[in-house]
DNA sequence: ATGAAAGCGCTAACAA
DNA sequence: TTGTTAGCGCTTTCAT
């Protein structure tokens, strides 16, 4: 319970502290004599010496951690970054700390101020919305910050993405080359970098092949399953004009609209094909396996590792953002159109 | 990029440090002018001081973080958990600091000294392995601890688990009502407490209603898709033996067994019925919807966090466990066993 | 109501 | 090679 401090081991081991901190230091072992090491070393063990990295981070000037953070935890693609922020920041001994914003802008500038009080060497944000360029510029006078994921509108921040426009014409291409001439997106908050970017591409390739997109009013407040199923079901409702093809920005926006599919006795490939975004675990195991885009989340994390080292080890790399390639996985909840157009009717 | 500091603030608002200090803390600022304190805030603005979190760490001797240790954040009953934690210990003031172990005891071990290095108030363990008494017996000298989800044996701690007795039972009680004879589990690994009381579960089931369990040698190394499968390949290879239930410990292994059944050309329910456990995200959208069990997670962070308050605020509570109750979620994928007994084979 | 000063535990520059 | 000392930025007695 009482911490022992660097000053009981030296005691114990009959030197002064300065000895003791130099003996413990593995930096700095050899400069003091090996025996008396020793002595301070078996004096640290038996007393159960663990340093105060607080009283160090405070004399050092810097704390060893870096703060991330993202929006919900929940979001299956966080893991793989967080692993990959850690496989190379943490072998240069940094230490990752995650905190959650809900989505909330609030939330979100509390989290940022509480994480530099506490001094954290950096701050990897993968939960901006395209409006905090502004904020996060306040940020980077006090540290180096790194965008993940999510990029803001205005540029000149260091930034890693996922290249959402590619992927989204990646999705497009394959449906239209299918045959689908009139397709549908179901859209995310359009705040959001990466759901404007999948907009932006589905329009791109729709409007190189003079295809039709079917729009309907809104898109999701949250991109979740009741609301890809909603947005779906109003896209269904119009029976004459009726797209082939639905692109959901996201998985589970995607399963939304099976479901939506389902109730209005439509089938998916066969009536309507649908693809979805980030493959999420377990989107391989439904009926059908969804067709989606899988998110390189492992790279993107250790590429954004190593930008903030650029930064901490103050290589005066500027600003700029790289973006990542997704790939397509083809699986089965797309297919051809039926021959017979888009008044078809259910089984 | 230069931090200002309290005597920064100080000098600009023309008074004392000390001055300084208790203008800004919400606890003080009763001591203090009120016309003098408006000067102070005004200066901190000015300034744009953020006060150093290390530094009064130092001094107080508590840092206001709580470590959170956990196996893997990919496991979807976590997100929920932390947020319990956050929701009862934030507006206390403290702040969560998440860190993975990925089953690693050497892992576990150094991120635990980590923290401890790094003067956190507490730590919430949910990554103990059933032999990990001792070490954790350790970590108690130093400070508060919980332990979530996970027991280990020889109690003496303080900790809330989710009851994997009653969870298994009630998987299994249903299946037997549900008119099974023969059934089988898929286990994990029995190091962690959360698979051993589903296995006893079980176990106690079959016994107490004379029922056979199918045992097959082996069980997950890791409690995997994969896994799941190659253990539920050979339970239905002995076609002779073949149970007409499977409980499977995990979700992710039940639908590796939904994988096996398939291609051994069998059907869920209607050859073998299949229930998983931990109501994972899209469990709900496989074919035929997971049968499964339901954790109260974010009841279990709450009721976490709370036994944490009453150790840092001293209240003696002595160490004692406490079981959360899950609950059997019913879907399709188990029924009532084929009328003409085990040797069904496949359509 | 405010100033002065000590000290939290550590590292690093300087002496010896 | 080791001891000494001065802080890192803050809170908190103790004076005033």
């Amino acid at each position: 319970m009482p911490d022992v401090t660097l000053k009981d081991v030296a005691v114990r081991a009959g030197v002064h502290v300065g000895t003791a901190s130099r003996a413990l230091d593995p930096k700095r072992r050899h400069l003091v004599n090996a025996e008396t090491r020793q002595r301070v070393e078996a004096a640290a063990g038996e007393l159960g010496y663990r340093v105060n990295v607080l009283a160090r981070s405070l004399r050092k000037g810097s704390t060893g951690m870096i703060g991330a953070v993202v929006a919900d935890l929940g979001n299956p693609f966080l893991p793989p970054m967080l692993r990959g922020l850690d496989e190379v920041l943490g072998p240069r001994g940094y230490m990752i700390a995650v905190s959650e914003t809900h989505e909330d802008p609030e939330t979100f500038r509390r989290v940022c101020e509480q994480l530099i009080a506490r001094r954290v060497d950096g701050i990897v944000i993968s939960a901006a919305h395209v409006g905090d360029g502004d904020f996060i510029s306040t940020l980077e006078q006090s540290l180096p910050v790194v965008l993940a994921v999510r990029r803001v509108s205005g540029g000149g921040h260091h930034t890693v993405t996922h290249d959402d426009i590619l992927g989204a014409r990646l999705v497009t291409e394959y449906l239209v080359n299918l045959g689908h001439q009139r397709l549908a997106q179901l859209r995310g908050p359009d705040d959001v970098s990466s759901f404007a970017g999948r907009s932006r591409g589905f329009q791109e390739v729709i409007a190189e092949h003079g295809c039709t997109e079917v729009v309907t009013h809104g898109r999701a407040g949250e991109p979740t399953t009741a609301e890809g199923k909603r947005l779906a079901a109003a896209l269904l409702a119009a029976d004459v004009d009726r797209p082939t093809a639905i692109f959901a920005q996201n998985d589970l926006m995607a399963i939304g609209a099976l479901e939506a599919l389902g109730e209005a006795g439509l089938r998916c490939p066969d009536d309507v094909s649908i693809v979805g975004y980030n493959d999420a675990p377990l989107t391989e195991h439904l009926t059908p396996p969804l067709t989606t885009v899988r998110l390189p989340s492992n790279a993107l994390g250790r590429r954004v590792a190593a930008m903030m080292l650029d930064q901490l080890d103050q290589t005066n790399e500027p600003p700029n953002t790289v973006q990542l390639e997704p790939e397509l996985v083809i699986r089965a909840s797309a297919a051809a159109p039926a021959r017979d157009g888009s008044r078809r009717m259910s089984a």
